[in-house]
DNA sequence: TTGCATCTACGAAGCTTGTCGTAGTATAGT
DNA sequence: ACTATACTACGACAAGCTTCGTAGATGCAA
């Protein structure tokens, strides 16, 4: 009911799965999230609408109900969210330690040479001073 | 009660805030534990023994009851449930993009140039062909 | 041996998450 | 105008999470 003032809490699992489906399609009508989840796990329509609604409560979604079927899309982009996830994932688990956090997800799914390259090249702008 | 032989799933907070006392400490009576916890935030001894009692129904903990102080120790190690948490994370809100969730993770905290050092170090070992 | 401290076991309450059904309203096609 | 379709709102519920209090057993010290 409130736009809370406060810091926006940890996305659950099944706000993170919509999230990522805004994130990707843009605003977008609860028909077009939900055919976007179908296709990945069975769900109902009204479970998707009630997640939304819920979600545009605590803020993490917008609404706009111009038209009849009403749009919804993320309140906070893709990056901006992340960096929350990977900043608690990174205090709660791994101590703050960054190459520990690293060294997990490497282990966790052997990037491709693609991958290895874009991560030395991150990096190396990093250190570069651009922050 | 059952040993499940199925995956373990993803602990939760408090279970993961537990697992990290067991990891720094080493196989802990529940006073131990709770000490260590206190210094963080206040919570009653009962709380974490039943903690630690349902952590074991999962599998999370293993319990040695030889002496009237339980001991309780992490039954995964450190790394293994890191890579876990890292590869979930990977997975559902990065995309497996391994770059994606290393830069959410400078971006969340300025890591040191130690900490540089070693990120480097880890990504020249990791293509170095060590695996 | 009596009583205090320490320990485990367990039930239960309050909260959050996730799922869905039902009801009701607006829209559009015939 | 009528009816099937599409949409929102909302209540409800089961399951899981987290917390804590109470009860009962065990060990120790005076």
């Amino acid at each position: 009911m409130s736009i809370p003032p406060t810091e926006l809490q940890r996305p659950t699992d099944a706000e993170l799965e919509i999230l990522t489906v805004l994130w990707s399609l843009g605003a977008s009508t609860v028909r077009e999230v939900h055919e976007t989840i179908l296709k990945r796990k069975p769900a109902q329509y009204t479970t998707v609408l009630k997640m939304l609604q819920i979600m545009t409560e605590k803020g993490l979604v917008m609404r706009d109900d111009a038209e009849r079927a009403h749009r919804y899309s993320a309140s906070k982009p893709r990056e901006w969210t992340q960096k929350q996830l990977a900043g608690d994932l990174l205090q709660r688990a791994f101590a703050g330690s960054a190459s520990s956090l690293m060294l997990g997800a490497l282990s966790a799914k052997k990037a491709s040479k693609k991958e290895m390259a874009e991560l030395r090249q991150l990096l190396a702008q990093w250190e570069g001073g651009s922050r």
